[in-house]
DNA sequence: TAAAAATATAATAATATTAGAATATATGTA
DNA sequence: TACATATATTCTAATATTATTATATTTTTA
């Protein structure tokens, strides 16, 4: 299982839009630097320096085709958390019913709220 | 649907090693400020400052007893989100096949890696 | 009503993240 | 071999995030 840590660094690393664009746009299939330039509205060193953190670690990789660069996606965790982001969730979770109890709770008066 | 800002708004709250602790407590069940403080090992007015956020987002919330805080959580999304990510995932994603197309490539020569 | 317990708020200093600018590298082509 | 294309790297300034410290607020209890 993933630690706390690779937990942590992973979230950290999709919680960027332009991040997030280029993974959601590897869930369709292989794209090289220069497809990217032309959604994204940022300069290509910036492109080349999110592609390369996505690869430091290890979520996307590529290959050489002549001069360009074709990156796919590797880390499988990435669609499915994609998919969840997207989703729709109408409903808030259930508050608790009644006096949950918490270590120091006694719950002497009324609850309020 | 979440719009891609309230994605990445949702991932950055989350990618951070105390508020994801919190929130893998309270899928557990309400928690009050001084439980958090039992496990976690960081300041009480950090701790005040974690829930704080996740409140302002919408992803927990708490009710009054007494002296007391009682936090749940409200946003449906969590479970599922700390469950995919404790997920174990062992193969990689099938790398591309064959010569996938990217808009500029003309696969020229032979593909290298 | 004064003190204590439980928690929050505000200000700040330290640290991390980000985009931009300039430059470098590698490959194909004239 | 010189040039153009595609992409990466490095350095830096701006910005955002974080933990710390001190203090405030609210509620219960003595």
């Amino acid at each position: 299982m993933r630690s706390l840590g690779q937990r942590i660094e992973l979230l950290k690393v999709i919680a960027h839009p332009v991040r997030i664009k280029i993974l959601e746009e590897l869930t369709k299939g292989v794209k090289c630097v220069s497809d990217f330039e032309e959604f994204l509205e940022i300069s290509q060193p910036n492109i080349s320096q999110h592609l390369s953190l996505l690869r430091n670690h290890g979520i996307i990789d590529f290959y050489i085709d002549g001069r360009l660069r074709c990156y796919f996606l590797v880390d499988p965790i990435i669609p499915d958390l994609l998919e969840i982001l997207k989703k729709d969730y109408h409903e808030a979770l259930p508050g608790p019913e009644c006096c949950p109890v918490t270590k120091k709770g006694k719950y002497p008066g009324d609850r309020r709220r």
